[in-house]
DNA sequence: CCGGTTTTGTTGGTTTTTCAACAGATGACT
DNA sequence: AGTCATCTGTTGAAAAACCAACAAAACCGG
């Protein structure tokens, strides 16, 4: 893509962001957005039909870009993998909460639930396999699901409840709870 | 100016100070520079004749941005609005003191010096002003002359010398230092 | 509800940037 | 000395962004 394109795209983007988390979306003008990114006013009428449009688009690239975050491993040397792709992406969450919660508070909350508890199914389904479980296929289906649908309720609360607590530390009480179940599994395969 | 070129030669600007702060000036290419500025390589020589051309511009603007810091006034309501365009100013040398130190050293070295001079010769000047001395024309020149000579010799020894303390250290001191002489002053007069 | 102000979405002409391609220079390595 | 890779500076055409201007819509205070 033209590096033009993106970085604009990206300008606009942010700037919608943060005028969203100073205020009420409704009375963000497209002005402001071109202002605050800096941005001729038509730049964004070029890439986005209106307000909402951009809106959409701004919420995609978010969710991709949390997805990402979710299932890329970034250091192959980490001591645990998925325990950091977790944590970043509850930190990706963290940065952006007021965004995420006016946003996701309409529209796109189950679909984000959704795509959050399937990347949570891959990546609890990898450490079964790490773990070599002999298990029969509907057991390691039901625990994948029970381990999965706990993760994502646990996170689902700490992100609606106004921050009880850092993304590390909902990531290692979470980890850990993850972890003594997948050692009780373990221990009864 | 369209926005355009102004985003872009500061993104230029900043990848060239960026650099200069890793690797020596002569190892850089404009290669690098467009890469890192995330810009077309044409760009770059559509605003700049080369590498050197590029180097003055480059100094020019810093040292303009330092001049404004060093005499505007950003806020009324501060205690002491002289002082803190000085620890401005000083903050912004610590800031890319490594650009600053390796361009300094060469050229522009003096021009700097006496731009730097100038400034707070006028910084001073007011100051004198503002306490209403009522001293003959000489004795003041003098003053002002001595005081400026000996806060540009300071700031040069600080600047120099690798970081033998933070701007905000060198400013407070340096401060009391020209405060004690002018009360002296006051005293007299 | 009216008049003034702001916002919206669109247009057209201009400027800038981008990209890809080029030939020549430079530099490192054998 | 020769080869290879990279860097340089330039070109031209295409894409994108700019700006100013516009009419219509929405908003707001009196």
């Amino acid at each position: 893509m033209d590096r033009r394109i993106k970085k604009n795209q990206t300008a606009i983007m942010n700037a919608l962001i943060q005028l969203m988390t100073e205020k009420d979306f409704e009375k963000i003008t497209i002005n402001e957005i071109a202002e605050r990114a800096d941005v001729n006013r038509g730049t964004i009428y070029s890439h986005y039909a209106d307000k909402y449009d951009l809106m959409d688009k701004c919420l995609e690239a978010q969710l991709q870009q949390l997805i990402e975050s979710c299932s890329v491993v970034v250091d192959e040397t980490e001591s645990n993998p998925s325990k950091s792709s977790l944590l970043r992406t509850l930190e990706l969450l963290e940065e952006n909460a007021l965004f995420y919660k006016t946003l996701l508070r309409n529209k796109a909350l189950l679909s984000f639930r959704n795509q959050l508890q399937d990347m949570i199914n891959k990546q609890i389904k990898a450490q079964f396999l790490e773990n070599n479980l002999t298990l029969d296929e509907l057991s390691k289906d039901i625990s994948v699901q029970f381990l999965s649908s706990a993760a994502v309720g646990v996170i689902e609360w700490w992100f609606t409840h106004s921050n009880p607590c850092t993304a590390k530390e909902i990531t290692e009480k979470l980890w850990s709870l993850l972890d003594t179940n997948l050692q009780m599994i373990r221990s009864q395969a």
